[in-house]
DNA sequence: CGGCTCCTTGAGGTTAATCAATCCTGGTGG
DNA sequence: CCACCAGGATTGATTAACCTCAAGGAGCCG
């Protein structure tokens, strides 16, 4: 049922059944495998996505094939909303399970905006929020790579709700990708952080040994 | 007249009068002198800018005293709309030049919002621009220096009209800070690209003498 | 003519990418 | 059960990019 997913959207909390019920209306459901492309960095953009089960990655992709990722999407976020005032999506963004999620395209969307006032308001929290993600995501690689990777790891233990454990969802060289480094310079790094101390690395387990120090890294 | 002002201002050109009137009502009148700090990163955040004349640039200030400038904002541009929906403001922002701007409360804003639809559209269309801006800031910074300073030229040169001239309306340690690196490299690859044939430069003026390469340089 | 500030140049050191093996580990088929 | 394989992860050696520190210029204004 399009509501439900919908209503259980944080983005989304609060509003009412009459308002999910014209979002569902203009909402069509996607179904994607994993390792496929939803849009490409510089295509025509009309629609942005809701994210309702699964992840996917916004990337850049240069040249010479490397690539870089700029945020990991989780269930219940969005992503490509910057279209719905722009012609062309900003960055790739490929689909790391298979997922479900629903696409709003931008005239339908902006049509509703007008008719429901809220959702615009939603849709701009939503936008700030993204905002200071990306500021974050500047200054994070003003910054050398092992405060990067202090960052990373102190954000994702208080994002899995604990202070000193967490556990990557994704392979190594994923997390390297999102870093802005490569899997080498990761796996030296990660090392000298359990050699001085600072951390135990299980597998994709870690846990922080001490924090004080984790985080006086990730100050630069 | 601060209605004159709005009416000037890109992001708002096409609101009737009565639209203006009520953003003009909750504008509150700001001047600065020049190297003023209007907000530092962190602070409670409770309104945003319209900044009318004069430019300002956004910043991150690390631990050590050490810069890097985000963006530059210029008249008839926003800053800070990401605390309509935060309660910290997420970087630095500082006046280059005596500025004229206008405050805008949060609550106010929001407020006026749900009355005027049109006005959620013209937030969400900035910020739209401001994810892709940001976006792009990411991208650069992933690249070499040489192609930031490229991409950085070809810009200025697109964004004053022409396509081999441009000038440099600031000294060169805040566009080495702008890119994201330090006066001495900056001034090292100006220097590779003149002996290179790619550009000449005159003081704060700048003339593309190639641009096919510079635009390959800017590709990575 | 100082005394600014900004810009440039040089030497040296550090960081991190690259290139090239090697090591695991989990899965597969014999 | 075990040999084998493939992908990821690690390690080492090398190289390149860029920052830092230090020392000159060059222009500007009192």
């Amino acid at each position: 049922m399009i509501v439900d997913d919908l209503r259980r959207t944080p983005l989304l909390t609060g509003l009412t059944d009459g308002q999910l019920a014209k979002l569902a209306a203009i909402a069509l459901p996607v179904s994607l495998p994993a390792e496929a492309t939803i849009f490409l960095q510089g295509d025509p953009a009309d629609a942005f996505y809701l994210l309702a089960e699964g992840s996917v990655k916004v990337l850049k992709v240069f040249r010479d094939g490397r690539t870089a990722t700029i945020r990991h999407v989780r269930a219940g976020e969005t992503f490509g909303e910057s279209v719905l005032f722009n012609e062309f999506y900003p960055s790739t963004t490929e689909t790391m399970a298979a997922v479900r999620l629903y696409r709003f395209g931008s005239d339908d969307f902006r049509g509703l905006m007008l008719a429901e006032p809220e959702l615009g308001l939603r849709i701009i929290a939503t936008m700030a929020h993204l905002l200071v993600v990306l500021n974050q995501r500047v200054e994070e690689l003003l910054l050398p790579v092992p405060a990067r990777l202090a960052r990373y790891l102190l954000d994702l233990c208080s994002e899995q709700g604990s202070p000193t454990q967490c556990r990557l969802a994704f392979a190594k060289q994923e997390l390297a990708a999102r870093l802005g480094t490569v899997p080498e310079t990761l796996s030296r790094t990660l090392n000298r952080f359990v050699r001085g101390g600072l951390i135990a690395v299980d597998g994709n387990a870690f846990e922080v040994l001490n924090r004080p120090a984790l985080e006086r890294l990730a100050q630069q």
